[in-house]
RNA sequence: GCGCAUGUGGCGUAAUUGGUAGCCGCGCCAGACUUAGGAUCUGGUGGAGCGAUCCGUGGGGGUUCGAGUCCCUCCAUGCGCACCA
C-alpha cells in the first residue's frame, strides 16, 4: 500500500466537510483560544506561495491548541473593498462587488488546497452589507463620541451637550479651533453654531485636509501616485486642493496606544515602528515678538524640545503654508518669496521630505530673541512641514545638522553656546555638554538646563511646556466607490448622522466608476444619491479591517456587530500572525477602534491583539534570460559579455535551478516560438537575483502547482521547513523533495508498498520509547515557541531513529501520528483510522511527555584542556567532582595535552562538561 | 541621515540559560537494486593535510577556564522611518 497522498488528502478535505470538523460553538466548557491571521485582500492574482507561509503557522498552532483541550476560534475572512477592484472596473466595466466575488472564490479554492480548518460558518467579507452595516454603526459611534481628557476616555457626545449646557467649556475644555465659551454663549448659539464646536470634538470629525488634485485625470491621486509633481499616470500637473475630508481624532488616543504596549506580546522591533510612528516629544511653545517693516503685532510661535538652547538660536525657519507669511514679509523679499512658494507647491509631500538640497527663502522680517533682545532672521523652507508642532522652529546650527547645514548654506553666522564640544565643522547634538554664553543658563548642563528655561519661559508668560505628538489625526475619507458609503446626510452644511434602523446605508450600483465634479467621489454622480443629500466620499480601507476580528465571533448577529456575551468569551485574539507591511497603518487603527468601543461599553477589553507574530516576507527569486540585441537570439549567462545583451525577466517555473528548458521557453510566450540559444556546456544558463515576488518579474510560484504535485501536507511541511517564521528569504522550491520523502518514510512505518502493512500490536522497547518522548518533548516545546522549523526537524529524527529500530509498533507510532497532526493533518488522519481509531484524530488527546523514559544514566562528556575540546568521556550522572577530576587526570589524552604540567584549576559543570586548565 | 534586525559549509538552516559548532534537509560523491532512472535504499560530505594535527560562525579587538552566543569597533546586507525641530 502506497502513500497515495492525492486520494487521501482529497477523502479528508471532503470529510472534514461533510462532518463540520472545523465548526466551533460559542458555548463550550473548554478554555477559549483565539487564532488569527489578517486576512487578505483578495487580488485577481491569487495566492503564491508567500501568503500561506502565515496561514500554515497559525493552522499547526489551532490544531495543536485544539488537542490540548481548546475551544480553538480560527476563522478567515476577506478585506474586500479597494482601489484594485474599483481600477479593474474602471478598464473593463465589470462591477467590483462582481470580481471581487470572483477572486474570492479562486482564493478559496486555493485556502481549501492546503486543507486549513478555518470554521467558513464564521466567514466574512468587508463589502457586505451585512458586515459594512456594522462598520457604519460603529462609525456613527465613532461620530457621537468626544475624548473626556479628565477620564482619558471616550465619552457619549451627550455628556459633552450637557456639560456645555450647564459649565460652557469650563469643565471639558476648548479644543483646537474652539473658543472658551459659558453656558449661557452655548444657548444663545444657534443648532449650526453648535454643531460646528461639537465638531471639534467628535472622535470621528468632518475637516479639510489637502489632497494631490489633478485636474486632467478628476481625481485625487496617493502620494506615490505622484512623481516630480505630475502624475504618475498620463504625467498631468498635480496641484494641492483643499477638500472637506473625514477624519478619525486618533491622536486623543496617543498616549493611550503608547501605554497599551506594555501589556501586549508585540516583537520590541514592532512596538518601537509603532512608538515612533506615535511620536510623543516633550518640549516648550515659544512666542518671539516680530520685527517687520508691516506693522503686526502677531507673535512667532515655534516648538522646540531644546528650550535649554535658546541662546543659540541664529535664525528661525517657518513652513512654507503658514498664513501669516504675506503680513511678515518685506518688499524688497516678496518677489523670492513668492517664487519660492510656487515651487514648494508644485511639490509632493513625498518628494519635499525626501529632499536631500537645501532651499529655502529670507522674509526680510526678524524675531526677537527675549532674553536678550537679538534680531533673529525669518526663513521659509520646505525642511519645516506645517503640520507637525507650530510649523515653525527655533534653528540652532551648532546643535542640530540639519539646521547646520542651512547656516552654512546661506550664510547665516553660527554662535556658540556649548565651546569645545562644537567644533564648527559639524552641528552636536549633545545633552551633556555645558553651556556658555547663554546668560542665566552658562555654566549648566543642557540636560539640566532645560527644566530651567522652560521655568524662566513661563514665568515671563512667553510660552508653556508642551507635549507634542508626531502623529497627526487619520484621514477617513477617500474620494471613490468601492467603499463603505458614510451614514451622514448633509442640511445646511451640518452633519446629521442616520438612525441606526437605516443602516446599512446601502452602496448603490453606478453607471461609471470616474469621479464626480469638484474632485468628489462616484457617488457624488448619482442623481438620487445627492438629492438625499447624502456623503458622496467612501471610507477608506483600514474601515472594515478595524473590527473584523470581532465579527467573526458572531458573524451573523443581526442585532448587534457582536453579541456582548460572545465577545466576554472570546475576549482577545490570543495569537495573531501577520506581515509587518501593517506595522503602523492597521495595527494602530484596529487598536484604536478596540480602545474606542470598550470606552463605550460595546466589549470588554482594551487590546485587540494580546500576542503578535510577524511571518516574514517570502521573496521571489528571479530568473534572467540574455536575448542579443535587435535579435531573438539569446545567449546563456557565463557567454552574455561576448555580445551586446537586454537581460529580460523568465518565469522561474520553467527554469530547473539556473537551467532554462529551452524547449518550455520556446512555447511560454509567442514571441520566443522561434528562438535560438547559444549555449554554454550544452546548457542555457540563467542569471538570478532576489526580488519581491510579483507577476510582473514572473517569480511567482503558485502552490496550486505544489500540492498537486507532492500533496497538501508536503507542502505544509515544506514551508516551515524553510526556516523561521519570521525570517524573510527567497523562495526555493528546491528542497521539497526532501520533505516529501520524509513524509513517505513516516507511511512506510506503517505500510510498505511491498510487504504491505507493517504496524503490530507488540510492546514497545525502552530505547523506542525514549525515542518517542524525546520526540513529544523537543516538538511539544517548538510548537508552543513557534519553532515550527525546528520541529519539522525533529520529526525527521524521530522517524529515521524508528526506521532504523524497524520500529513499527502500534503503541508508539500511535502517538506519532496525534504529534504529526498539526502540521501534516491529511496523512495523520488517514493513518489514524487505518490503523483502527474512530473519528478525527483532532479529537485524540496530545501525547503526554513522561521524563521516565529519557532519562539517561550516563552522559558523553566532552573534555577539555584549555578550552579546547580533546575528547570525551562516559560519565555516570551522579558522579561527584573529585571522581571526575580522579578520572579525567589518569586519562591518556588528557595526559598528553597536558604533557606532565599540574593542572591550575579544573571545572566540572554536571550535565555540560569538563575543562582542565594547566 | 536615524532606528531596528541579520551576517554560520556549495545552499536553506541548527546550536532555548556562555559549555562537544555544523543537527535536519537540499545539493554533491560513492555504492546497492535496475534494461533504465530525475524511483528507492546504504554510506560519505566545513576547509587544508597521507597523517598526527591545524584552521574555521563577516573583519579587528576585549571579557571569560571557556564566546556563534556577552562588550567595543569596523564592514556588509535587509527592513522600517524619514528634513519630526
Amino acid at each position: 500500500m502506497e502513500y497515495q497522498f492525492r486520494e487521501l488528502e482529497k477523502k479528508w478535505q471532503d470529510h472534514w466537510k461533510k462532518n463540520k470538523t472545523y465548526q466551533v460553538p460559542n458555548v463550550s466548557d473548554k478554555p477559549k483560544f483565539y487564532v488569527l491571521d489578517m486576512f487578505p485582500y483578495p487580488s485577481g492574482a491569487g495566492l503564491h506561495v508567500g501568503h500561506p507561509l502565515g496561514y500554515i503557522a497559525s493552522d499547526i498552532f489551532s490544531r495543536y491548541k485544539r488537542l490540548k483541550g481548546f475551544n480553538v476560534l480560527h476563522p478567515m475572512g476577506y478585506d474586500a473593498f479597494g482601489l484594485p477592484a474599483e481600477q479593474y472596473a474602471i478598464e473593463h466595466g465589470v462591477h467590483p462587488a462582481v470580481s471581487t466575488a470572483q477572486n474570492i472564490d479562486n482564493f478559496r479554492k486555493q485556502l481549501d488546497n492546503i486543507g486549513f480548518c478555518y470554521d467558513w460558518e464564521r466567514e466574512v467579507r468587508t463589502c457586505e452589507p451585512g458586515y459594512y452595516k456594522w462598520t457604519q454603526w460603529i462609525f456613527l459611534q465613532l461620530f457621537n463620541s468626544f475624548f473626556d481628557r479628565d477620564q482619558q476616555k471616550a465619552s457619549s457626545i451627550n455628556n459633552l451637550i450637557a456639560s456645555f449646557e450647564k459649565n460652557g467649556t469650563a469643565v471639558v475644555g476648548t479644543r483646537a479651533g474652539v473658543e472658551a465659551f459659558t453656558a449661557e454663549e452655548w444657548k444663545a448659539k444657534s443648532h449650526k453654531e453648535q454643531q460646528e464646536v461639537l465638531m471639534n470634538y467628535r472622535l470621528a470629525f468632518c475637516g479639510y485636509g489637502e489632497v494631490n488634485w489633478c485636474e486632467a485625470l478628476g481625481t485625487v491621486l496617493a502620494n506615490d501616485e505622484v512623481v516630480n509633481g505630475v502624475s504618475e499616470r498620463g504625467g498631468h500637473p498635480v496641484v494641492k486642493k483643499k477638500l472637506r475630508q473625514w477624519y478619525l481624532r486618533i491622536t486623543e488616543y496617543a498616549d493611550r496606544l503608547l501605554k497599551g504596549l506594555d501589556e501586549i506580546e508585540f516583537s520590541e522591533a514592532m512596538k518601537e515602528m509603532q512608538t515612533n510612528w506615535i511620536g510623543k516629544s516633550y518640549g516648550a511653545e515659544i512666542d518671539f515678538n516680530i520685527q517687520s517693516e508691516k506693522a503686526t503685532d502677531r507673535k512667532l510661535r515655534v516648538y522646540t524640545t531644546r528650550p535649554d538652547t535658546i541662546f543659540g538660536v541664529d535664525f528661525m525657519v517657518i513652513a512654507p503654508e503658514l498664513d501669516y507669511i504675506d503680513s511678515i514679509t518685506s518688499t524688497e523679499q516678496a518677489a523670492a518669496v513668492a517664487d519660492y512658494l510656487a515651487f514648494v507647491k508644485s511639490r509632493s509631500e513625498r518628494e519635499r521630505m525626501a529632499e536631500k538640497k537645501i532651499s529655502g527663502v529670507f522674509t526680510g522680517a526678524y524675531a526677537i530673541n527675549p532674553f536678550n533682545g537679538k534680531q533673529i532672521p525669518i526663513w521659509i523652507s520646505e525642511y519645516v512641514l506645517a503640520g507637525y508642532g507650530t510649523g515653525a522652529i527655533m534653528a540652532v546650527p551648532c546643535g542640530d545638522e540639519r539646521d547646520f547645514k542651512f547656516a552654512k548654506h546661506f550664510n547665516i553666522p553660527i554662535t556658540n553656546i556649548i565651546g569645545d564640544a562644537f567644533n564648527g565643522e559639524e552641528a552636536n547634538p549633545t545633552k551633556d555638554a555645558k553651556l556658555e554664553n547663554s546668560d542665566f543658563l552658562t555654566g549648566m548642563v543642557m540636560r539640566d538646563a532645560i527644566d530651567v528655561a522652560v521655568k524662566k519661559i513661563e514665568d515671563l508668560g512667553i510660552g508653556t511646556r508642551k507635549v507634542n505628538f508626531k502623529m497627526r489625526d487619520a484621514a477617513f475619507s477617500r474620494q471613490r466607490y468601492w467603499g463603505e458609503p458614510f451614514p451622514i446626510t448633509w442640511k445646511d452644511g451640518v452633519a446629521a448622522p442616520l438612525t441606526e434602523a437605516e443602516l446599512p446605508l446601502l452602496l448603490p450600483d453606478v453607471e461609471s466608476y470616474s469621479p464626480g465634479p469638484e474632485g468628489e467621489g462616484p457617488l457624488a454622480n448619482i442623481p438620487e444619491w445627492v438629492s438625499r443629500e447624502l456623503e458622496t466620499n467612501t471610507m477608506p480601507g483600514y474601515a472594515g479591517s478595524s473590527w473584523y476580528f470581532l465579527r467573526y465571533m458572531d458573524p451573523h448577529n443581526n442585532e448587534a456587530f457582536c453579541d456582548r456575551k460572545v465577545s466576554d468569551y472570546w475576549g482577545q485574539v490570543d495569537l495573531y500572525i501577520g506581515g509587518t507591511e501593517h506595522a503602523v497603518g492597521h495595527l494602530l487603527y484596529s487598536r484604536m477602534w478596540t480602545k474606542a468601543l470598550y470606552d463605550l461599553g460595546h466589549i470588554g477589553f482594551d487590546e485587540p491583539f494580546r500576542k503578535l507574530v510577524n511571518q516574514g516576507m517570502i521573496q521571489g527569486s528571479s530568473r534572467f534570460v540574455y536575448r542579443i540585441q535587435n535579435t531573438n537570439k539569446f545567449v546563456s549567462k557565463g557567454l552574455k559579455d561576448q555580445y551586446e545583451t537586454n537581460a529580460l525577466h523568465v518565469d522561474v517555473n520553467i527554469v530547473d535551478g539556473l537551467e532554462l528548458d529551452t524547449e518550455a521557453f520556446k512555447k511560454w510566450k509567442s514571441d520566443y516560438a522561434d528562438a535560438e540559444f547559444i549555449l554554454e556546456d550544452g546548457k542555457y544558463i540563467c542569471g538570478a537575483e532576489v526580488e519581491k515576488m510579483s507577476k510582473s518579474k514572473y517569480n511567482t510560484v503558485n502552490p496550486d502547482m505544489l500540492v498537486d504535485k507532492y500533496g497538501a501536507d508536503t507542502f505544509r511541511m515544506y514551508e516551515m521547513f524553510l526556516g523561521p517564521v519570521e525570517i524573510s528569504k527567497p523562495w526555493d522550491t528546491k528542497g521539497i523533495e526532501g520533505v516529501h520523502r520524509f513524509l513517505k518514510k513516516f507511511w512506510r512505518l506503517f505500510y510498505d508498498e511491498l510487504k504491505g502493512k507493517m504496524w503490530n500490536e507488540e510492546t514497545p522497547t525502552a530505547e523506542e520509547l525514549k525515542v518517542l518522548h524525546k520526540a513529544i518533548k523537543k516538538i511539544e516545546e517548538d510548537t508552543e515557541r513557534f519553532s515550527f522549523n525546528t520541529a519539522v526537524s525533529a520529526f525527521m529524527i524521530c522517524v529515521n531513529e524508528l526506521a532504523d529500530l524497524k520500529c513499527h509498533k502500534k503503541a508508539v507510532l500511535e502517538q506519532l501520528i496525534v504529534l504529526m497532526t498539526p502540521y501534516a493533518p491529511h496523512i495523520s488522519e488517514e493513518l489514524w483510522s487505518l490503523i483502527g481509531n474512530q473519528g478525527s484524530v483532532l479529537d485524540a488527546s496530545y501525547p503526554k511527555y513522561e521524563e521516565k523514559y529519557t532519562i539517561e544514566s550516563s552522559k558523553e562528556y566532552p573534555i577539555s584542556v584549555n578550552g579546547k575540546m580533546r575528547t570525551t568521556l562516559n560519565l555516570p550522572v551522579d558522579i561527584s567532582a573529585a571522581e571526575v577530576e580522579k578520572i579525567v587526570l589518569a586519562n591518556e589524552v588528557v595526559l598528553k595535552w597536558t604533557e606532565g604540567k599540574p593542572p591550575k584549576k579544573i571545572i566540572f559543570v554536571p550535565g555540560k562538561m569538563v575543562n582542565v586548565v594547566i
